[in-house]
DNA sequence: CTTAACTCGTACTACGGAATACGAGTTCTA
DNA sequence: TAGAACTCGTATTCCGTAGTACGAGTTAAG
């Protein structure tokens, strides 16, 4: 029903407008989660109308937009290098990941309201893989703990992003900032910890 | 105009529903942050009408609400020793606050959706300046981190508890590990981090 | 160039929630 | 126990958004 899905042939001027829409969903969400078709449409440049021939409901276009997101998510995701030691690679990772995830804070609130639980879940696990593949990495390694769930460690560095976000939209942290402050966070997280004094 | 304002005096009756209706406003808004007001009435056992002849509007009502949660918070805050080892005075205050927090986070979103910004950083700020003077002890010690900014320590700390809330939600968490998870991440996040290895 | 696909305005229904008005009944409190 | 304070049901207004219906105009594609 969205981009990807080859379902039948459209014509350019469809495929445009599609194109147009998703990403106008895209941004409109991730600025205010409860925006309106409406807004959506004239962010698009396009009618409403238009909009309701290619997406039914709302949902639908949330979960295009969310789907949208995670795509451009995974092309990050594949151009870093992830080989070598595993804490180099989380600072790549990072590095260039983060402003994604975190833009995409507010969308991600917009999905959790319309779309059903199961189905973001389904729509993450991809790049959650990757992730939790690096991690799984990290720890053979040596480089990274194993004394907390690996669903725990992949979760929470996601809401370590989405708090960043949160800050700089309050203007507790400085954009300039975010980067090493992120990266600074997540390596403490996933380091090995000492072991606890024995006083 | 909430419970605390000793604006006039008010009946014993009155006093009771407006204590029924805060109460049942924040179980309400942190099971679901777009409750209606008359579901918040029904929950307190009280009509709609009562209602609205204590809180003229929604926001007032999220607001009280809110105000009643962080007025529980820091009741529990005074309640923890936060004397001697900062570590160790750390793992209490998590210990016995984390779920309260926790459950708050709906709450939280509820107040976004309908309160200025600034008024929730005002009424945060009480809570936030404890958790930050134990901070500040912690790293006067030489047992917590100082390169990261002050802000960020404290709201990270924030975003780590709202996001085991949600791990606990979606079942990536079982509640009874939970607490031991949390601490030992926040442990890690404050804790002082090894030089960078020169090669 | 023909036609099917697409665009899109306007008007409409349906729905739910916030807030107000009115008024009758109930319960504190002095 | 008198009266003010409080409770609370019903009806009503207002508003915004999702989704549908219709139909005329425009554009791509074979």
């Amino acid at each position: 029903m969205s981009t990807s899905t080859p379902g039948r042939r459209r014509r350019a001027d469809a495929e445009r407008s599609i194109a147009r829409i998703v990403s106008a969903a895209r941004e409109s969400l991730s600025k205010d989660p409860t925006a309106s078709i409406d807004d959506i449409a004239k962010a698009a440049g396009v009618g409403r109308m238009t909009l309701y021939g290619h997406f039914r409901t709302r949902a639908d276009l949330v979960e295009a937009a969310l789907a949208d997101a995670l795509r451009a998510g995974e092309e990050v995701l594949g151009a870093v290098d992830l080989t070598g030691d595993a804490r180099g690679a989380l600072t790549r990772l990072l590095d260039s990941s983060w402003s994604l995830v975190a833009e995409s804070t507010a969308l991600l609130a917009a999905a959790q309201g319309t779309l059903p639980a199961g189905r973001i879940r389904q729509l993450h696990t991809a790049p959650a893989e990757r992730v939790e593949e690096l991690i799984r990495r990290g720890q053979e390694q040596g480089a990274f703990r194993t004394d907390l769930p690996m669903t725990w460690l992949v979760g929470v560095i996601q809401h370590v992003l989405h708090g960043a976000a949160e800050e700089i939209r309050t203007e507790r942290l400085k954009p300039d900032e975010t980067a090493r402050v992120v990266i600074a966070t997540v390596q403490s997280i996933l380091a090995v910890p000492p072991p606890p004094a024995p006083n």
